[in-house]
DNA sequence: ATTTAATGCGGCGTTAGTTGTCGCAGCACT
DNA sequence: AGTGCTGCGACAACTAACGCCGCATTAAAT
């Protein structure tokens, strides 16, 4: 790339150090960054380059308040290089529907842009007048979707840079316990997006364990002056396996075995819960035979309370009991007399 | 657009209407498509763009076996114009994490170049050698993950153009029920992603009736001659609430009143069950009470019973019912003895 | 207040690249 | 063999890009 003498790739290049509004860049900043990429122009060129050729042709904006001008992309304007497909875009659109419960809205937010390009390019399909693809695609998630937390989208952009350039940052933090913010410096080590609420995991300025803040309760984060300390040791997959989000979960695979309904049978016929799954007709009931190797975790003993009625699990015996117990505890919440209790 | 005699943008145009590797195009209706937009260039100068101007400078790639050579890009390559920032690349990290687990993986496919960008930009920020991102985010889904159904790549992008563009097509489909493959003609009308299944919407050429067909049972997808048949009538959220997907849903909203445990009640809080939600303490215990305008869906019956002890039910009384029956025939399914039946 | 350095901008001549045209060659189809 | 399509090399005319200069404006420094 040393004197990759060409216009265009120039060009290329040049809008690509373009960032979005929010974020600014300096002629004399993109006369650099071009020249680290072998292209060494005047600063003539560049003004031209942006004032006459880009700035006509694309979304370009220019901050001419101070002296040195400072160049911004148009904060929806998206361009994909090879452009969408049509699968693509579908795709992208339930993407969007999928995300939309699970993710905060503003990290969602980041990519509007691209989901934009795609419904744009969804719409100019239309060949007969008004686009009805918006009428005939949905996304059903899985569970129960709770309203994902909002945060602040200042907030995102400094957690997530600081997160990955390895910065430490002073934030604002709203303790569960108390109503007062309090300033904190952190050192971020890993970012944990648990369906609807988002953590980043850190350790307090001074102190050395790792703790768990609320993206949502953080407010007013900024780098800080501070260097960022290093965990040689965190690893984040133990981390949440050890049940810091409430998914613990044993080190090994478990054989589930379990009695299904045929309703489930088709859906895990199709869907399967493991690798490993072998589903057998039982003979003389409409009620099928499932043994499969399952982690032991939170999340399937919950798939299985979901299931309720519909499956009979043999074992493991721990789970048996648990939803044994669990069925109990339930009944007892519900029975207004203790008697009326009723069995097969 | 009618006379943007630019190079730049020309050349811009031209990449963008280069599709991606499985696709191809040729030299004359390239020509033609750029003449559509405007740019009335004479051949040999659309060679000498492709030839030696672009395919120098991108993984453009050219089929000369047959003679109008045709023309198609890189696989993996995805160029963002406004280039990706870190915070977006961060999202679309924990995107692709969630919807790995929700939509098949040929769909996801789709997104590959994207998310590949999205590593690329984040591996070449370590400054320090080694990339220590993918250390340290996570997504965790929010109920049980099954194994989304496999499908056909070339399947989902004849669906896909199918139902955007209105078209029939015919198809290979193995019904649920029989083991051997029919031919069918379908009308597309809807796609519904339903956690891990994917199911096309049609009914079946020559009768009325909307049927489901799963995506991961249909093999050779093409366009079929026959031309598409609309129906007006359709509309894809009452076709889902009317409970094809065995998500039936009354028609308004109900309020849900509880108590909830404490750790439910932090849950809550920060991602409501609604807009409209209230929790209160109760005095003298560790429960709350919560009241929630929320849907009459089997989604959140489920997550109810998921909360199994955490939650006891007050109203609506059809619920309550429901999940007492529901907790005392699963008890009853455990029981080895009848007579042990445990109240508090 | 004056100086100084940095930035933007118009203009100009040189240079380099782009474009259409022509002719030729290979290929498929008739 | 003929015809039409496509790709490619070459050439000349044209156009655009580039660096340089000078001047105006601005902000910081003296």
């Amino acid at each position: 790339m040393s004197d990759a003498r060409d216009t265009l790739f120039r060009y290329l290049t040049l809008l690509q150090l373009i960032p979005r509004s929010p974020g600014r860049i300096s002629t004399p900043v993109l006369k650099e960054k071009l020249a680290e990429r072998g292209f060494h122009i005047d600063t003539r060129s560049l003004q031209r380059d942006l004032g006459q050729k880009l700035s006509t042709q694309f979304p370009i904006g220019c901050d001419d308040s101070q002296k040195p001008y400072r160049w911004y992309f148009d904060r929806a304007f998206q361009c994909h290089l090879p452009a969408l497909d049509v699968p693509s875009a579908l795709t992208l659109v339930l993407a969007e529907e999928y995300l939309k419960g699970l993710l905060p809205p503003v990290v969602v937010g980041q990519l509007t842009p691209h989901f934009n390009d795609a419904r744009q390019l969804l719409d100019g399909m239309a060949s007969n007048g008004l686009s009805k693809w918006a009428r005939c695609v949905r996304a059903i998630p899985n569970g129960k979707a709770l309203i994902p937390a909002e945060l602040d989208e200042a907030t995102w952009q400094t957690v997530a840079e600081a997160l990955l350039e390895q910065k430490a940052i002073d934030v604002m933090y709203l303790s569960r316990n108390s109503e007062t913010e309090k300033p904190l410096t952190l050192h971020p080590q890993g970012i944990v997006s648990r369906h609807s609420a988002t953590y980043l995991l850190a350790h307090v300025d001074g102190f050395e364990d790792l703790r768990q803040f609320a993206l949502h309760r953080v407010k007013h984060a900024a780098f800080s002056q501070r260097a960022w300390q290093a965990r040689d040791d965190f690893d984040i997959d133990r981390y949440i396996q050890s049940g810091a989000f409430g998914y613990r979960q044993g080190p090994d695979n478990v054989v589930l075995e379990a009695e299904i309904a045929r309703p489930v049978a088709w859906l895990l016929q199709e869907t399967p819960l493991s690798e490993q799954q072998t589903i057998d007709a039982l003979p003389d009931s409409q009620w099928y035979r499932l043994t499969a190797q399952v982690p032991d975790d939170q999340q399937t003993l919950w798939w299985l309370m979901g299931m309720s009625t519909n499956v009979k699990v043999l074992a493991p015996s721990a789970w048996r009991e648990t939803l044994k117990a669990n069925a109990a505890q339930v009944l007892a919440h519900y029975q207004d007399t203790p008697n009326t209790c009723d069995t097969h």
